[in-house]
DNA sequence: AATTAGCACTCTCATAATGAGAGTGCTAAT
DNA sequence: ATTAGCACTCTCATTATGAGAGTGCTAATT
């Protein structure tokens, strides 16, 4: 972001940064020099390591936690990792097929496939996966029903072009039969079919009784709500494996990670921000300003077919984390799932 | 359970007993006896108060953290609290009000009161709540839907008397007009209403079409999946409230807390069975015989329509929770849900 | 100019020692 | 049955200590 751009580092310093951060992630602990020298053939002295550490330290890719402890990546360490020195893998083929075919053990469960896609997500990152349904810009009305429950009760469902469903119930000043309510469910749906929230809000006009404008208003406030992409329903999983990592060894520190997976409005601003981005973000630590971010990082991509049906997903983790296998795993199944929805509506999908 | 049942205490033990609970629940630090005798007007000194202290542990009533500590209460002096010397008072009117009134906000929205019922009943008692839906014990359909959606894809909307809605995206062999589609859901409908799991399974016969009788499988075994209660939509709330508490200092506490609140199964299995049993049910510490659930315990009622539609909801928290306010919160919330329920199906709700 | 051996220096961490303070349990008196 | 008095035990915070880890610097080497 606004950091001070790292030049191009020579070989050397580069495949040290790279090892420092791989045994980082592995270990959870400060690496040092002569650590480097000993588990991987560099073909320089410890003496030699030191000198290029403490140059990646001035460039700011590294920090020390005290004088005489190992070096450890700062933020900015992972992203010229990230930029420059990510060995690209993606996920063996044998892990694509297996997921493949759970997808399609739900095949016809639009619902599950969110809940897959995050379990899969979480399991492949080894950290904590956000998933949101995939949805329209913009709903349009596909279809009523009246369904009366008893006496004046009347359940009244709605769904949309996109697949979603929503339910009201409905307490009517007088009962009407199960065939005087299909009557007045059939009459809308032949004029409501295909219209967005301002269209159906043009329909409420004389011409209808009291109760059909009463459900008109309905639609339209759903329709409203659900146009302002509240993101009601983000399925979040993996959160407990997650928290078996050493970063998390304070019950302090373990609430702070899950005030921002599970109640912060923060994610759920970066989830609309991905919303409007290609390709697959990756936010590492304090890159976004925040805080309450400072030693989490976050990958997202959305998915879906553009402009028809959306949806966000991603993995929330500390800093230390596997990014070459996350960002796999996020453009997985962020391909995966645009490419069930294209089969489900015959159009190009997303990337 | 299988404990040595504790005889009745004199009324000065009974009181000390009391006090410590009070003190210990509020303050999370055992409780010595001169704290006891400075703060509430006893009548007598530290040392009686003693002597009454030991008495009470050796009853098995309170425990000791050692030699020099105050004392804390056990599994066994929070049942005979619970048992015996819990102040009953009900929620403040206003407090109750204030409830009613949301979820009169919401009374269109029948999917959003569980989601109510679980915020309002962590606020009330300070603790993780969970509440599953209130279904059926036997589902029953209702109603289908089938909707084009492109080409050979059509979604089937299945929807049961208690409410519940379920969803499947199925590919035809061939395409059909979504004038045929309604007119095939509306052969079904009359045919189906009202059936139950096995009802609708003696309709596949001949007489159907193969894409018919397809969808008659599908039925059937979503509604044998409802009916095997395998709640797979429990709403939970407040856990991270609760996670302040000081016994989830530590960050493995916390987990293990987490995993019983969301992934054991214990939890569940509590669920259906307090959904065999009337009143509210208090589970406290070891009494349930499970080593995870030790340190925690449970509140729990089933609420809802008896044997039309029926759910479950409680509260988890330390051991150390505050037993009159959760046992209240869990009784209200049940009571309120089931009369929004009754005056859904016009029966007379349970308790 | 880059690399390296050698070494002093710094900081952490585990362990032990210490003493104050909290709270009990017991004894003997009321 | 209650209580004052007091010895006793255990915890907890503080301090001291030393080993070990790892660096950073200097001067020598290639």
């Amino acid at each position: 972001m606004a950091l001070p751009k790292v030049p191009r580092l020579t070989a050397r310093r580069e495949l040290i940064l790279k090892l420092v951060i791989q045994e980082y992630v592995r270990t959870a602990l400060p690496v040092a020099s002569e650590a480097l020298v000993q588990n991987y053939a560099l073909g320089v002295s410890s003496a030699t390591v030191r000198n290029d550490l403490a140059a990646l330290e001035e460039l700011g890719l590294l920090s020390h936690p005290h004088t005489s402890a190992g070096r450890v990546p700062t933020d900015q360490g992972y992203r010229y990792f990230v930029e420059h020195l990510m060995e690209w893998h993606p996920l063996p083929a044998e892990e694509q097929r297996m997921i493949r075919h759970q997808f399609y053990q739900v095949r016809t469960d639009v619902e599950e496939w969110i809940r897959l896609a995050a379990s899969a997500l979480a399991r492949l990152s080894r950290s904590a996966a956000v998933v949101t349904p995939a949805r329209s810009l913009r709903s349009r009305f596909k279809h009523l029903e009246l369904l009366s429950v008893y006496d004046t009760r009347v359940l009244l469902v709605l769904i949309f072009q996109d697949g979603t469903i929503r339910q009201h119930m409905l307490t009517l000043s007088e009962a009407l039969s199960q065939e005087e309510l299909s009557r007045m469910a059939g009459r809308m749906n032949a004029c409501l079919a295909g219209l967005d929230a301002s269209g159906i809000a043009g329909q409420v006009r004389e011409e209808w009784s009291v109760l059909e404008r009463q459900i008109l208003n309905l639609i339209v406030s759903t329709m409203e709500q659900l146009d302002r992409w509240e993101w009601e329903e983000v399925i979040r999983d993996g959160a407990l494996e997650t928290l078996e990592q050493p970063e998390f060894a304070s019950g302090d520190q373990a609430r702070r990670f899950l005030e921002i997976l599970e109640q912060g409005r923060f994610l759920l601003e970066m989830l609309a921000q991905a919303l409007q981005r290609n390709g697959v973000q990756v936010i590492i630590g304090g890159e976004s300003q925040r805080e309450e971010m400072r030693d989490y990082s976050l990958i997202l991509s959305r998915y879906g077919l553009a402009g028809r049906q959306e949806g966000v997903l991603g993995v929330l983790g500390p800093t230390r984390m596997p990014y070459p296998r996350s960002i796999s795993a996020v453009r997985f199944i962020a391909r995966t799932l645009s490419e069930l929805l294209e089969e489900l509506h015959g159009e190009p999908s997303m990337r």
